[in-house]
DNA sequence: GCTGTTAACTTAACGTCGATAACTCACCGA
DNA sequence: TCGGTGAGTTATCGACGTTAAGTTAACAGC
């Protein structure tokens, strides 16, 4: 917890300006010390170089701060899906690739996805707003492409959207809580999850055959006793 | 935070005994509050009818307290995977309600999955022991059955537990933090989530399609465009 | 240039938390 | 009966989130 020297203080204006310098300073003793436990109010304005009662000027309270960090972190995860996405193509390919691509993004800052996912008070928060409106629309607008080729005929695009995320968080979320499990060392795992997700249906639709539980089963069963 | 009467002091070998009590104490104040903010040291002690530092007598800190929680917790979740496997043959569809009993048991109680899934200091954990002797070994048996019988033929078994739990504690855990999503009121996306695990790469594979982009894409545009 | 207002920040403090050290006391074997 | 020890207490520590009240510097109006 390095102790800044003071600050000058700031013009008229310019509240708003220790409001970024705490959210930065804040992501930073995140990301440093990998642990929630690290950010104290008192950590915080201590690197800031501000007493601790001045972060009440600015945020709430500390969930709200929290919140804060998060949704700048978030913005961030909407210019790594338009990286994933840009030049491929193929919506499948995108798909797929801006679904690695939040997984990449949540395991290679642990603490800040574990802290958005947190519990959080009752209420619209930062962090909700700028996932819908950046994550997530990102994510809806390759779904509905894929829909209007023809993929999911029976689905709701939102369906689909919301199980490709469960998908995507599952395995990060998990990584991250049992880091020793054996997941290899690349996400190949979790490609191979996102792909059934993105075209199970489809292929057993693909097939003529329904997703209810008989049907499948009926199939399979004839596949493999018609087959090999 | 009720505060009970004065225990009378356990007779001579009877450690353990009040070990037990914290932990119940612990678990009912998380499932009451739903909040972990709830379950202090001394929330729990009072609950019990001890002092605080008495805790200290059975826990090395409140760390492991609640790793003692959650190992409980999920000595439960052995139950009923187990219960809902029951009198289910076909292994498909037994992976599929294993699957889904773990949803419906994560978002039973939330307060409780949701620690469980915190970061916890390194080290073998209780947690970690009790889910790899029981729900994991125990989902990893159905998922064997299903590779005997001819799915997955060139993934890991493993592997295949991996990304069913990976989806099932995407679901639950996105359900838990992301409430007023359009989950709807049954668990329907989390069923067609875990169908879409369990069969897309045995459809795929069926087909005759290898899991590489390449030959996907190529498959489902050649499917698109000669089909219906 | 002086002055009043107010935004920006500090000082001091409250109550609660997790945790530890040192103590008390009942029970039990010898 | 008497030491030992397991079971629990009292007292206390430093850190935490948060608030109330005070201080100071930047600007607006004259």
């Amino acid at each position: 917890m390095r102790s800044t020297a003071k600050r000058t203080r700031s013009p008229r204006g310019s509240g708003e300006l220790l409001a970024e310098e705490i959210i930065e300073a804040a992501s930073e003793l995140l990301v440093e010390h990998g642990d929630d436990a690290a950010v104290s109010i008192r950590a915080v304005a201590s690197r800031v170089g501000v007493t601790p009662p001045s972060i009440y000027l600015h945020f709430g309270d500390k969930d709200e701060l929290l919140d804060a960090v998060c949704a700048r972190y978030f913005e961030q995860l909407d210019g790594e899906l338009a990286a994933a996405a840009a030049g491929v193509d193929d919506p499948l390919e995108r798909a797929l690739q801006q679904g690695l691509a939040y997984v990449r993004f949540a395991i290679a800052t642990p603490a800040l996805y574990r802290i958005a996912f947190r519990q959080h008070a009752p209420g619209p928060s930062k962090v909700d707003q700028v996932l819908s409106a950046s994550a997530f629309t990102r994510i809806s607008a390759t779904v509905t492409e894929l829909a209007g080729e023809g993929f999911y005929p029976e689905s709701d695009v939102g369906e689909v959207v919301l199980e490709l995320w469960a998908a995507a968080h599952g395995v990060a979320s998990l990584m991250l809580a049992k880091p020793d499990l054996a997941w290899g060392d690349d996400l190949r795992l979790a490609e191979t999850l996102l792909r059934a997700v993105c075209l199970g249906r489809t292929a057993l639709g693909m097939l003529g055959v329904d997703t209810e539980p008989d049907e499948v089963r009926a199939w399979l069963r004839d596949q493999r006793h018609a087959g090999r």
